[in-house]
DNA sequence: CGTCTGGTTGATACGACTCAAATTTGGTGG
DNA sequence: CCACCAAATTTGAGTCGTATCAACCAGACG
């Protein structure tokens, strides 16, 4: 289990070198889900709470006339379903984009690893804090951006994520979703979305082919966007405190 | 202070009374703000938790070219800002849709309530998760229903909201939401919101004036809206915990 | 009374959807 | 390495839901 995988953690509280394996230690049983498989489906009683290796994973949820929405994404060194200790039944499922690796966490292991140890609780806190506020974001970025900017909106964040965990190369960075996942995410049909990334394409803001992403200039598109990365929460407070209190 | 008011908290864990004795104890200094007010802005430093007593409130986000969305709302009982311990700047704004009362509580002694009674963090986690699952449902409300069946969706949650802290009367609650509010909440425009507000009304769906929400069938409101509860996570698991151990 | 906020109406325009088909890409097995 | 198939992308034409702009109306309030 590579360690880096606690980066994301770390934004908010630098984690020692003792905790990080701990977490390592709870995490070493691993599960590989094909692409487009679920991992958790809505309305399971879920069992373990699971952390990206590998790959990305969608939360979504689908309306019983077929409609489905994508509502998160997940990228390496993110969690899921770290409210398994609270709810009953799952609200939405969360499914594998691309091939999937995950660490399949036992509750109980972790409950014991947070109550000996106060900053893991608090990076896991902190995580959920975040992922709450993109949740907020998106429901923003649904009400107010029409399309051209909603979709520059979802790739700007999902780079700057990539970036925060170390996946992104220069100004490129893989990225596994379809047209078909953009509009589902988007609230879009994916011939608009198509038609969209055409333009955005046009006007030189971002290149997307073989599942692959180039921003050429991220600035602009920020500002194309009117993306303010504060919601992301991605300034590194964590370098501030002491690993080792 | 009502005790009355940590009815929703105990949808999951039933607090004992000594539990709400010491939430009460903490909760004593309010404050009251007019309506359309903000209670706090995007971009403070948040200092205090918030716990509404009386009237609703809501949490927006703003584009640079003034476009806002309202994000979501908050009906007495709810607490607002429990993020206030992790993040270092708010990334929304809340405000006071009615004259609002709110219990201004003191970060350090709510932590303390806390760490001493283990019923009350896991009643406010359980406060938070499910604060996010209506994040999560708003974003697919936005993304996969159309203007009528989303705002029958909005009706449908506030007033089972609503219901689950007695703030209804029979098939009637409060509603103060201007239909300007209503707009920024589901991202359409006013003049669409009163249209469609027209058909719900002329199909017999609501009725809605003088800030009063009439449902005269719930049941065929949910159909309509396509309203599963799962999200509310409303059934009442605490019932079957013992408060007193 | 006038003023203000919130609600309503009408006419028109456009962004996004629908349906249907063609094309390209990627993977698989012969 | 090519032939094939399925998945993903692209294109076109026509429609519809929602936005826009601009008045107008009703009640609340000082």
């Amino acid at each position: 289990m590579e360690l880096a995988l606690f980066k994301r953690l770390e934004v908010f509280t630098r984690l020692s070198a003792e905790d990080k394996a701990a977490l390592a230690a709870i995490a070493t049983k691993t599960r590989v889900i094909a692409a487009r498989r679920d991992l958790v489906s809505e309305g399971d009683k879920p069992t373990h709470v699971h952390l990206v290796i590998r790959g990305w994973a969608a939360r979504s949820k689908m309306l019983p006339d077929g409609r489905r929405s994508l509502v998160s994404f997940f990228i390496p060194g993110d969690f899921c379903d770290l409210n398994i200790y609270i709810l009953r039944a799952m609200d939405h499922s969360i499914s594998a984009i691309t091939p999937l690796k995950v660490a399949q966490l036992e509750p109980d292991q972790l409950l014991e690893v947070m109550s000996k140890r106060p900053r893991v609780i608090q990076a896991l806190l902190w995580h959920e804090l975040v992922g709450a506020a993109v949740q907020r974001e998106w429901t923003h970025n649904l009400g107010a951006r029409p399309a051209y900017e909603r979709i520059a909106h979802l790739f700007v964040e999902l780079f700057l994520r990539m970036r925060s965990v170390d996946l992104t190369y220069g100004d490129s960075c893989d990225f596994p979703l379809t047209q078909y996942d953009l509009a589902e995410a988007t609230g879009l049909t994916p011939v608009h979305v198509n038609r969209t990334l055409q333009s955005l394409r046009a006007d030189g803001l971002v290149e997307l082919e073989r599942r692959r992403l180039v921003i050429p200039d991220l600035q602009r598109l920020i500002d194309v966007a009117m993306f303010n990365a504060n919601y992301l929460h991605l300034e590194q407070e964590g370098a501030h405190l002491d690993a080792n209190d």
